[in-house]
DNA sequence: CCTCAAGTAAACAGGA
DNA sequence: CTCCTGTTTACTTGAG
């Protein structure tokens, strides 16, 4: 009880000048864009109608992307089906990291499928823009909507495999509260100009909306009228088994495509669709490291909409430098799941005028954006990361961090490793094995992403760990003193616990459906953030450290966690 | 329930 | 005085 009042009178510390600026807004102008709207003329292209296509093309390839990506981790045997009535973003419901920290995600898978997969999709966005000519929106919807009974078909999935705890409808019902249609057929309506969605569905279906089938693995079914109108599910009737046996004959699948499964990490050859619906079946059924999987697929998609959301700022903001009515700004300005899942639970506040809050906090912040816009400002201040993960679960510090350092470099995520080890590994980096207190300081932003903010709370975190843990030996220096690593008494000091699970099945099922339907993200600790730039999701996975050849030292440090690793 | 490790917050001291 | 560094204590949380 103490401890509220405690974390509720944090301060900003002064310590936050440490070279620490991760914060480049580049979003000028947030304001009166609404005010020069007058309606979509296009007469004649100038060089600012290209732009702004181009732009708008890009956005739109892109949430596309992010649409399939998220539509491809409802699991087996959830596509076909083609419309609902009403609008469920996704996302909504299945990103709920709160429960489940994205490093936990990322030890479970490792990051580089993570990397790998961000890659895909980059190349993917990128070839997307020139195919995505038309049907902007409505591709958007009719993605959109898959998406929805992609979810409502995972739902049922689980109900009928009986892995969903507890009463299924109750989480439908959570989950359809959280959703709360009527606001989302709203936002159609805006969105989109179109009637309904229903409406929007039929023009949709009425074209060709193959757009993204330049994503071979994509292939949106096209068939289907499955209905699975959200608003029956609560009684928790509305089960459709036949949709599996459904799903085999069509041929295509979300997850199959030239003859391989595009299950994330799997690539496993599946002669026809049948052999994949085995496969599917047998690999990849619903257990916890499929369930885990699919919530890196989450924060893969997070990650991008991040991405799409900065470049949706960016283009208003582009906009209204050059006096441009955005002829269709809301569909960019809305982060569809992330965002909008704050504002649909907020419901009273507008709290999303624009669809994203403005500089800074804009599109780090995915889930909790609007929460803070509303609380006090110092409610969940710095989101303390309490109870990460701790390294026990981990592969060891050196690989990871070898094979997926451009990850932690760029994503907004919490290493899965605790202070010790990481302080120990910046030291043993080093070319000298000793680093002054400013040098950890660096490396960890250097290295983390996630360490560029709530620098108070961190740095204090690395003193502490020194001066507490016996392994850390400060030695007296020219320039002052350093800080070295006692091998001895570290190995000393890591308790034999067990540990090792392999990652991949760490989470239990319940949590992670638990995760799913928590879809009230309210609480979610992720801190206002101020990635900005660093939360360049995508741009990082250029980097293709991967693979990269363990230096000695690294294999040194491999051997740290032994134990660990082997259960 | 207890213990322990880890994380967080904060008070405090000493030095630049 | 401020800021940084370093130490220490207290507390919470999660796991064993």
């Amino acid at each position: 009880m103490m401890v509220e009042s405690a974390s509720e009178t944090i301060r900003t510390t002064p310590s936050n000048q440490n070279g620490v600026s991760s914060l480049s807004s580049q979003s000028d102008g947030g304001g009166g864009r609404e005010g020069g709207s007058n309606g979509d003329v296009n007469g004649e292209i100038s060089p600012v109608d290209l732009l702004h296509l181009q732009q708008q093309q890009a956005l739109q390839a892109a949430r596309q992307f992010l649409l399939q990506q998220a539509s491809g981790l409802n699991s087996p045997g959830s596509n076909e089906v083609k419309q609902s009535p009403v609008q469920v973003p996704v996302s909504m419901a299945m990103m709920s990291p709160q429960m489940i920290t994205p490093q936990q995600m990322q030890q479970i898978l490792s990051p580089p499928q993570l990397q790998a997969l961000l890659q895909q999709q980059q190349a993917l966005m990128l070839q997307q823009v020139k195919h995505t000519l038309c049907s902007k929106q409505l591709a958007f919807q009719q993605q959109l909507i898959q998406m929805q009974q992609l979810q409502q078909q995972h739902i049922l999935n689980l109900q009928r495999q009986g892995l969903v705890p507890m009463q299924p409808t109750a989480a439908m019902q959570s989950l359809q509260q959280a959703m709360c249609p009527s606001d989302l057929q709203q936002l159609w309506k805006e969105v989109s100009g179109v009637p309904s969605s229903e409406e929007a569905l039929k023009q949709a279906e009425g074209l060709d909306l193959s757009t993204n089938s330049s994503n071979s693995t994509s292939a949106f079914p096209k068939a289907a009228n499955a209905h699975i109108p959200l608003h029956n599910l609560p009684n928790g009737q509305n089960h459709t088994p036949k949709r599996d046996s459904h799903e085999e004959h069509t041929g295509s699948h979300p997850l199959y495509g030239h003859g391989e499964c595009k299950w994330p990490g799997c690539e496993a050859l599946c002669e026809d669709m049948g052999q994949f619906i085995k496969h599917l079946n047998n690999e990849h059924a619903l257990d916890d490291r499929s369930t885990a999987q699919c919530r890196v697929q989450m924060q893969v998609v997070q990650q991008l909409e991040i991405q799409l959301a900065k470049e949706s700022e960016r283009l208003q903001a582009m906009m209204t430098h050059l006096h441009m009515r955005p002829s269709e700004p809301k569909p960019f300005n809305q982060p569809l799941n992330l965002a909008s899942s704050g504002s649909l639970l907020k419901r009273d506040s507008d709290a999303y005028p624009e669809g994203l809050p403005h500089p800074p906090t804009s599109a780090a912040t995915p889930i909790t954006p609007l929460l803070h816009a509303h609380s006090h400002s110092h409610t969940h201040p710095v989101g303390p990361i309490r109870r990460r993960n701790s390294d026990k679960y981990c592969t060891p510090i050196a690989s990871e961090l070898a094979q997926n350092c451009e990850f932690y470099k760029n994503a907004d995520v919490r290493p899965p490793f605790t202070y010790a080890s990481l302080i120990r590994h910046a030291i043993l980096e080093s070319p000298d094995r000793q680093l002054t207190l400013n040098e950890i300081y660096n490396w960890f932003t250097r290295k983390f992403a996630y360490f560029r903010r709530n620098t108070a709370t961190w740095k204090n975190a690395v003193r502490h760990n020194l001066s507490l843990h016996k392994c850390f030996v400060r030695v007296e220096n020219v320039k002052g003193a350093v800080w070295t690593v006692d091998e001895v008494e570290y190995q000393k000091r890591r308790p034999p616990k067990m540990t090792g699970h392999n990652l991949r099945t760490y989470p239990s099922s319940h949590h992670l459906l638990s995760a799913f339907f928590s879809s009230h993200p309210v609480h979610v600790k992720e801190e206002p953030t101020e990635v900005e730039e660093d939360s360049r999701p995508v741009s990082l996975l250029a980097g293709v450290t991967h693979s990269l050849p363990l230096p000695s030292d690294e294999r040194d440090l491999e051997e740290d966690l032994p134990t660990e690793e082997l259960e």
